[in-house]
DNA sequence: CTGTTAGCGCTTTCAC
DNA sequence: GTGAAAGCGCTAACAG
């Protein structure tokens, strides 16, 4: 039974050299039908979803695989099926220490469709084109990328065949799926918020240059402000950390009197400013500084900060990037649309509070 | 030039439909090699690093590939060459989100070595047999650990001939490669400096309680008090959380007179017990609680806190790991080998000075 | 329900 | 320096 004529001439394997151990490192789908005393075939039909086989059958080569400790190749599998189940993640280091949970967010919701995620790190003096390349050489069956990617890189994906859905950016000429967080509109009800209270000199603190999303929430910030008939003070670009926030404060906030307020692109840079303010420059916050930030990130609501702010919803948008990057591989929705997700508000105790009842000052 | 005749019998391909726009979703090496009018293993020598290959011929080759835009398949490369330049990554969900930056810093680290992360995060409850092996199943060169794996997942890898790397865990009986940070040391280390000063009432903080490394810091802590005569007022457990700090000081510090110590095994619970202590108790740090945490976050250096802490060096255990893999990988080192990495301590204001020069009190 | 055959896209001896 | 042929481990089409 062991010794089945060679069907398939199955050549030089190195199983001859008669050395003690000798179980393969990896056994193969021929290993398991040998055992088993069927085909290739059917040993290939016992590992897939809904296929046809005898129940005797599919115990015999349970059995054998167990006693093999065999499990099928999905690289190989997946070069007949043109399906591997990665979906290929793009980031840009910065821009993902500035928010390292969307990468576990994404991350779980990728794993919980039984995908595997495939990380690749964008340099970031952005030779955004190799890196596709590579990515697209492990036939990923999806991208989500939250580094802005340029056309080419995105005609590349699409001659390819492989849907691409951005977080949280938009290609302004290319029709390209994405998901994003409304940052205008969010900043501009943060901004009414802000000025239903009166708010001095107003400050903003934008993101680097390089980054749309701080663009966008720049953008929406001015837009309000002007609703409201404000022109900012000052506007800076930090560099979304901690220590950027507070070195900006430092220049921004000094020498003034009266009430000022803040207003950061991010909560990281809020932060810092508020303790600047405190620790550095030894103003009040809010009284003397109205601080405000945007993300709502876990240290925006420690007692210490209690930072008012506008809450991104990082959990929905990256379930409802998923779910769009799994219908567009289906087949099952077009591509090119832009999913704008709602922020919400957060007051909390870095805002001056409105006055109680009655009329606006 | 074009039609070279039917070399290889190549059979249907969908190529002949004659519908518009022929340019096939992915080229192979066979249509470079078709457009070039070379072989197939010319295609593939040149886009091999050390390959003889003629200039002018390798000219007409590159052409062709930028024409058509090809890039050879990892996946079909992979096959033959049993190497995928893929290293797999377990994290689990909740030590993953006590650490973000560690899988930050790891994946830098693999994308440096010209590889890809391949991230695979176990279920809360444990099955890492069927997550193992479905990393296994992608042809992982090496796999890199966060979590604690059994011995049984262990042995797949070693049967596999796929090198292990554990980051932060050591498994007992198995004699498995690790890169760990020394925590009993840094404990003690941290317990001589609060203890130098009057330490008052001591509590301790300890991790979840399935987590290794909070049993390891727990258990450096206690040695190191033991050695100071010390024995701790209570020993509770926490999540590794802000909010369990928190929590945890509300029921551990109220209604106990004189100075008091907490030391917490990470430092996003320490931070908890701050401003616990400043914002729920009405209690001053360090006059009234000394606090220290570990890992030296981000946020224990903010003014706010300034929390005196040990410092887990990251960025060396992160490159000290994948250099452990990739020698494993390339058969130049052996497995088995435990390399400890020492952290510093880092004293700020939480803890109580020493005093000045003279003498303790 | 099961086996045979061909082939996914690439690399690799081995001739020439 | 280059090409022909075989095959990595698997699935798919087609008989039976």
């Amino acid at each position: 039974m062991a010794s089945q004529s060679e069907r398939t001439p199955r050549p030089n394997h190195g199983e001859d050299a008669a050395g003690p151990e000798r179980r393969p490192a990896r056994p193969t789908s021929y290993d398991v039908a040998q055992l088993s005393g069927v085909s290739q075939s059917t040993v290939s039909r016992v590992f897939r979803d809904g296929a046809p086989v005898a129940k005797s059958t599919r115990r015999k080569v349970e059995a054998a695989a167990r006693a093999l400790n065999y499990s099928p190749s999905r690289i190989a599998r997946s070069l007949i099926t043109q399906r591997t189940n990665l979906v290929g993640m793009v980031i840009t280091d910065p821009s993902n220490r500035a928010h390292p949970d969307i990468l576990l967010h994404l991350g779980h919701e990728i794993q919980e469709t039984g995908n595997r995620m495939l990380v690749v790190a964008l340099p970031r003096d952005g030779e955004t084109g190799q890196a596709l390349r590579d990515i697209l050489a492990y036939h990923v069956d999806g991208i989500i990328s939250s580094a802005s990617l340029d056309d080419a890189s995105l005609e590349m994906c699409a001659l390819a065949r492989v849907p691409v859905v951005l977080f949280n950016r938009t290609q302004p000429e290319w029709q390209a799926s994405a998901v994003c967080c409304d940052h205008v509109g969010g900043m501009e009800m943060l901004v009414r918020h802000l000025v239903a209270t009166p708010a001095g000199r107003v400050t903003l603190l934008g993101g680097p240059q390089w980054s749309p999303v701080g663009r966008d929430r720049l953008h929406g910030a001015m837009s309000g402000l002007a609703r409201a008939g404000i022109t900012p003070a000052a506007v800076v670009h930090g560099d979304y950390t901690f220590e950027g926030g507070r070195q900006a404060a430092t220049g921004l906030l000094s020498g003034h009197d009266g009430p000022q307020t803040v207003i950061a692109a991010n909560d990281a840079m809020a932060l810092g400013v508020i303790d600047a303010c405190r620790f550095d420059l030894g103003l009040r916050v809010p009284e003397d500084v109205a601080v405000a930030g945007f993300d709502d990130i876990a240290q925006a609501a420690w007692p210490s900060y209690r930072l008012t702010t506008v809450h991104q919803p990082v959990r929905r948008m990256a379930a409802a990037t998923v779910r769009m990057l799994t219908e567009l591989v289906d087949g099952t929705a077009e591509p090119g649309e832009l999913r704008l997700m709602p922020p919400e508000l957060r007051i909390r105790a870095t805002s001056r509070a409105m006055v109680p009842a009655g009329q606006p000052a």
